[in-house]
DNA sequence: CTCGGAATGTAGCCTTGGCTACATCTTCCG
DNA sequence: CGGAAGATGTAGCCAAGGCTACATTCCGAG
């Protein structure tokens, strides 16, 4: 069908850019730390709140099974972001510490952004979950600044 | 992003409730149909634009090696989005074609919208490419709203 | 002090989404 | 027409993040 020709140079108003690629790789990425930033945040919230950060209540809160908690705690520990002696709960290292306070932070700005234009409380809540690990740090600063100025 | 950092935090023990266990569950399944749907949108752009969409086209869009766009487009075809017979090129199926036009709609949106609270161009376009996938229908709708006020 | 239930940890399996290396097909050009 | 080059496809590997099933440890009753 002539419809794979040998690739002609240039394809009208879609080039290849490796901006696009690079957009979707760094979407791939902020996936990644998606899992840990959300586990850091809960084990500090935990920790402030009970004095103490115990894989089953990890478990429960994101709902996930035990053994997984567990296992995410591990790379957590590799990552040197937290510090966990079996069977005596999890505790964050100074580096985790840090990350919860900016996890905390963000989240915060986006669910005041997302109420600010309108967006109902649940949902709010609810897509911020999802939305504040892909919120650079332009856009935070951005959104921070609409807030003060307007909302 | 524990959800209850913005209020007053209840003193003594977090409830366990499953209201946050719910929203991590949904941003982890929102995460899998993400990949899915930026195939989708980028078959349709590039089936409308250049009349063709190659495996190799959309590995490099993507910025992923070509086997793996191929197995993806794997996963399309098992999932009744896209059609392809070897050596000849992707195309979308009814549903493939409906679910592009709904990810392109949304996808206008949330980068309209990042623009109208103050986010720069190319900030606005990446962080798009991510926070869209968790943009559910309500808050997509406050958006629009917000937008036509002329936010 | 002992015992049983709950919490914790371990092992092994699955799927997704990456990758590289290699095999095969198509197309285009000499 | 015959290759060679590049596109396409296949195979096999890896890590992450789920799960279940089983093993171990802890702790509070009795």
């Amino acid at each position: 069908m002539a419809s794979i020709p040998s690739r002609p140079a240039v394809h009208g108003a879609l080039p290849a850019e490796p901006t696009q690629a690079s957009r979707f790789g760094k979407a791939r990425s902020a996936q990644s730390s998606a899992l840990l930033e959300d586990y850091v945040e809960l084990i500090s919230d935990l920790l402030n709140d009970g004095g103490e950060a115990r894989p089953t209540d990890i478990a429960r809160r994101l709902g996930v099974a035990h053994a997984t908690a567990i296992k995410t705690i591990g790379r957590l520990k590799r990552e040197g972001l937290a510090v966990a002696k079996p069977y005596r709960g999890v505790f964050l290292t100074e580096a985790g510490e840090t990350l919860a306070a900016r996890v905390r932070a963000r989240h915060r700005v986006v669910v005041d952004l997302l109420l600010a234009v309108g967006v109902p409380l649940e949902a709010a809540e609810a897509d911020a979950e999802g939305i504040e690990h892909h919120v650079s740090d332009v856009t935070l600063a951005a959104f921070a600044t609409f807030l003060k100025r307007g909302g």
